[in-house]
DNA sequence: TGATATTAGTAAAACGTTTTAGTTGCGTTT
DNA sequence: AAACGCAACTAAAACGTTTTACTAATATCA
């Protein structure tokens, strides 16, 4: 009972070797070192018979590396963060490296404290989906040259990998879309946020607009304040096109926009049909099951996560020198329309 | 550029004092330890200038601890599990301690490794859904006196403290909530584990089936095999649903599979109403927003957060002896069948 | 045969902390 | 003026590794 986790001490002691050897033979470093294939097979067997597992801590304190990349995420249980965390999980795990991850809920401070958090832990990179107030803390790994990708989200100013979608195409895409069902009126609901993902959502929309048929009017874009409760949110969607009957489409710039705003609809008892066009933002399961089946922008998860993995690895065994890179994927309009 | 974060050692030599006195200041010892008010000043101003931030990794070392709680469930990007996760991760932010998460994806090999990797980076604390075949596991972590807390699944043979909800319970209400309703073919989808959490489901609903006015029939339970893909799952249900066609309700075991229903009766065109009804396991959005509305199961989320994390902390003050608590939760029957 | 290489191993420092057991100097007491 | 107590600090060990620089013994060679 309660027998504290063996050291490499203790083997050593057991097998009447040194410390150096038993290290030498767990690292795999026997052969190369010289130690008699007897002297392995019997540090291997006690190895085996006793159960030993290296710590791992005194190992970070020693070597200076962890084999962690620490994850920075807004939320874990947002569906496309829980998403690619999962897969990058997965990448990694087959490379040998664990995930260390964390939510910041859009909060500076916590963010600062999460990145204060890994660092302090000792972990090997960093994969992070900025927020805003966070540039110095950044600047700081990529100054003391650890390697970073940043996703989802771009800081200006930083010089550091990237992966991301262009939300600026998808956006006028989607709009489009509309436009050449005949649209006239669309509608874009989006958040109260001014990071480059969302503003880019905003740009392409009007930027479609304006090259389209009819002009733009700002009062079809509605701004909801983030973190605003959900039935908040639903009042003021109902509000929203309610005010403006003459909506035939709408495109909502995040996943749970749209889930809110087909609340909303279905509250109203508006119907969607080829009348009144839907677009969300990020695929999920909702909209698919969803009657009628709703259209979507879906973030490709599988290559952004495959992305950021491969841009990490590599700077993980460049030691030292960093060449930065910056992946844009596309996204995908899924038409469920007709 | 590239300065290597800053040691205790720094600190006290640029202050002129010793490594004692700098970790004594640090570690709010200072007055208990008699150091002068002139020196504690002198070194917090040039913590604060510099910037040092404590290397946890040697903290950990020497201390044995970490303020970090280690939490294992199936999959993270499962939004029951995610759910909890942040949850859990919320609360126990403000007492200062770090989740360390991973999936095991059901694999007891996977989850071996990562109760390993969890010592070796020895975590404070250990909150599990467990997996049959990691009992060995488990137990050691228990002689070890180490707090734990299981939840959602739960191992026989193990006296651990535990967190759950009653899914025999939940099941023989659901199920006899449709017998109430004149149903009298209830189908039973569930998943092919043998696992107590989905057992219990399947005996609530045979219970509730026994204590009815028709008698069971087995052939209307399907067991679809554990990680098949969706597309198959989908296929064999439509089967099912063409093979039996006098069943007027089905209940779901769980969250994805009734999901894969929802597809399947939707491609076979048929109706959800009041002649064939629908009870999932595990609310969800997509339950809420389709037409018509799907009853649901739903599982206390912040509860069993609350409770693990109570239990998880109660463990980590009792210092040595470990009270073994059960906590059984109710879930709720969310009826959106009118 | 003596010098030199090679083989097989080890002692000890270092990573950055915490903590135990001191030490030093000064003011009080007797 | 010796003894003591206390305030204010510090030296050094320890946590469990990895790694560098060694040593001792044997084998090889000219």
């Amino acid at each position: 009972m309660s027998e504290k986790a063996l050291s490499i001490k203790d083997i050593a002691k057991k097998a009447n070797v040194s410390i150096t050897t038993v290290s030498f033979i767990i690292n795999n470093k026997a052969i190369e070192k010289n130690i008699s294939a007897a002297v392995i097979e019997k540090v291997e067997k006690i190895i085996k018979e006793d159960g030993y597992t290296p710590n791992q801590v005194a190992r970070s304190l020693r070597t200076g590396n962890s084999k962690i990349i620490g994850l920075i995420v807004e939320d874990i249980s947002n569906p496309f963060f829980a998403g690619v965390a999962r897969l990058i999980e997965d990448k990694a795990y087959q490379k040998d490296y664990k995930i260390f991850y964390s939510s910041t809920e859009n909060d500076p401070v916590k963010a600062k404290a999460l990145i204060d958090l890994l660092k302090s832990r000792q972990v090997d990179a960093y994969i992070i989906s900025p927020i805003a107030g966070t540039e110095k803390e950044i600047q700081g790994l990529l100054d003391e040259k650890k390697p970073v990708v940043l996703f989802d989200r771009y800081l200006p100013g930083l010089d550091a990998s990237y992966v991301g979608v262009d939300h600026f195409k998808a956006s006028y895409e989607a709009t489009t879309h509309f436009l050449q069902q005949n649209k006239r009126n669309v509608a874009l609901v989006t958040v109260d946020l001014s990071v480059e993902q969302i503003t880019d959502r905003y740009a392409g929309y009007v930027q479609s607009i304006e090259d389209g048929p009819v002009s733009f009017r700002p009062e079809l874009v509605l701004k909801i304040p983030f973190n605003q409760n959900k039935a908040l949110t639903v009042d003021q969607l109902t509000q929203f096109f309610k005010a403006y009957p003459e909506i035939d489409a709408t495109l909502f710039a995040t996943n749970y926009l749209a889930v809110s705003g087909l609340i909303a609809l279905k509250k109203m008892n508006r119907k969607i049909d080829k009348d009144f066009k839907v677009i969300a933002y990020d695929d999920g399961e909702v909209f698919k099951l969803h009657t009628p089946e709703i259209s979507a922008v879906e973030q490709p998860l599988e290559e952004i996560a495959e992305n950021i993995v491969r841009l990490i690895f590599q700077q993980l065994s460049a030691k030292g020198k960093h060449p930065v890179q910056k992946v844009i994927l596309s996204s995908r309009l899924i038409d469920r329309s007709e």
